[in-house]
DNA sequence: CATGAATGAGGTTTCATTCAT
DNA sequence: TATGAATGAAACCTCATTCAT
């Protein structure tokens, strides 16, 4: 329906009053999923909680839509590129440190916002932001793999298979404690099962000669 | 904002007529969903589609909520359903036969219409969908938990916590290789690796003295 | 911007309620038209005026422009149609005889709603209304050229540029008397200069030999 | 609604730099005209088209309708000045002179930028244009009309309503002949079937015992 | 003088829901 | 019971205009 070009924004701030501008909306964005929900996120509704009108919320994005993959975008790009930082930094590692490490990164990115996080979950499947998540998805999955096939005590048939397998196992066991409504700090207590899952997995699943 | 009991459908369909409306309906609501897309779903829209006046399609469902809701639950109760009924049928079993028997229940259930699964993602954001959806994921846990208690070959420090990984890591596992747009024929190659992911963790997180 | 589509109406009126709704609609837009100007012409303004709800005015015209222009068509094509019916019906006659009829059939049609005429002056260039315009007229203009060739007492080297003279000529003067703000009743006496003008322009045209 | 001494301009420029600005922007004024369409021309998009920012603009244009009136006024103005021009200098001379005069005068003018003509028309309706069509018509009338009555080959009953005939046929088939989207060129060929439009009715409407 | 970020009234359009037929 | 015309609140978005920098 909006093609895709009009998802970006519609100026770059240059003077530092607007950036500042751009900031408040984001943010104010989350504030409003978070207290009414994604049904009643109203473009009005943004721009008055970030003290600015309507008006000045459309000189920067072009429209709703665009608004939204801004916030998820940023929300869910500072997790890749946390994960793809912790996959790039333990490469030739052993199997159990690449997935301490990666675990760790993750879910350590997660928790940033754990709000924020258990909000966006609403706001990626509407339309455009189906493609996003994709694109992000594919880049956290590229990173894993990438990492493993460097591992020294394991060789894998298809390590794509296997990235994936683990990638999708800890964004579903995070996904799914946080939506359980279980405190941030319980969800960091996760960290050492979701190791455990991880690496036992891929200690099955590596050809076994090793 | 919507009262919990103006969920529920407004009348039992009684005659035989009534009971193919409301089925009618049903699916309706799920074709345009597919085809349109979350945010393009109007009632109107399912109701021309089921072939029926959107009077008709309000004689059954007091809102739309309601009617997403019934659309909702039926699908993943089925999935709920199969998941406790395979855990039903495998208490006392060894944890590998538990692991082969929940995870095919599950993936199959899931697999029954690939592309409602896919769709219906969007769908449970839906404010009352959350705590639909948190009912149905109580349910699965609490037979996953229950089984895992009986096994012969097993025992675990906290089976809330071990079960709610299993079962998150699968939810996860499913979801991101259908949203990955992979065919559904290779989603279910994924069941041994789904076995194996969770069968080892569960070896690895069982008290050693088995 | 808009495609053509677009601009048909939504539904055909099958209630007789619908019928006189569409009605009214139509005229309340022509009555906003008049009292407020182009400019001001809201579809809010228009649904009060008729004495509907907005949405009402949606269900039988997609956007605003599809009602300027079902109104638009309305009114041209009325003087299309009497000027096309005096055009077929004085195929063979004398020149003077078909430049009075003609004459006669489209300043009457054009003064049938001559407040209606001048406030569609303005809503003709609205984009897609051009194409419209750009229609009638041709229907017009082959009506007249298709007339002259009959003519017993003449013939013309190029009908089609002869009849244009003719048509333009007639449209202007009609027009600019129109927004002179010359009441009617003047302009109805215009018809005899417009014969002669026609007329005159017709015998100085038309090849010798006659 | 606008008070009419709204339209008129802010500041006369008085620096060479200010003249350039303004010419600019009437230029560009123009140029988002043709290329968007009077509905999509917003005084941002001139500005920006101009080379200037929108302060700038209203520096020099109290609103956006007088900037679109200076436009249309520097347009018509010309028009009507040639128009003008050529009666005052054709006074006295055979009927025939003069029209060939006039009809050469006005069809140059406005063919010097025909698709401004074009997407003027569009404009001229905006409420206040409407006044300011009427003045400039009001000045042709009165040229042309004193004109004709210093003819000494011709006297006329009723000069203004002859001389309204001649000059809205005029228009109406520079008018007609532009909106068909012929190009330039043939209007231009039209000026002599214009010619004998005119001289063809005055010769049949002047009074006879000339 | 020029700039362009900010404003916010107001326009178009949608859609869940009702109710007379 | 079924229908579908009607409703109108509320959403998105634009754009003429101002004013601090």
């Amino acid at each position: 329906m909006i093609p895709a070009h009009a998802l970006n924004r519609r100026k770059t701030p240059v003077q530092a009053r607007s950036a500042n501008t751009v900031a408040a909306i984001s943010e104010a964005a989350i504030q409003v999923l978070l207290a009414h929900g994604r049904e009643r996120l109203t473009t009005t509704r943004v721009a008055e909680r970030a003290g600015v009108s309507v008006g000045t919320l459309y000189q920067y994005f072009p429209n709703k839509q665009s608004l939204l993959a801004a916030v998820l975008q940023e929300h869910l790009g500072k997790v890749m590129k946390a994960t793809q930082r912790a996959c790039a930094e333990h490469h030739e590692q052993p199997l159990a440190t690449m997935v301490e490490a990666v675990v760790q990164a993750f879910v350590d990115a997660k928790l940033q916002r754990p709000d924020v996080s258990v909000a966006l979950y609403a706001v990626a499947p509407d339309l455009q932001g189906a493609a996003l998540s994709q694109r992000l998805r594919k880049g956290g999955l590229a990173a894993i793999a990438s990492m493993l096939t460097t591992a020294p005590d394991a060789r894998f048939d298809d390590v794509q298979a296997v990235a994936s397998i683990v990638y999708f196992a800890m964004i579903g066991v995070v996904r799914g404690t946080l939506e359980s409504g279980a405190p941030p700090r319980f969800v960091r207590g996760v960290k050492k099962e979701l190791a455990t899952l991880c690496l036992s997995y891929l200690m099955a699943a590596k050809v076994c000669d090793h």
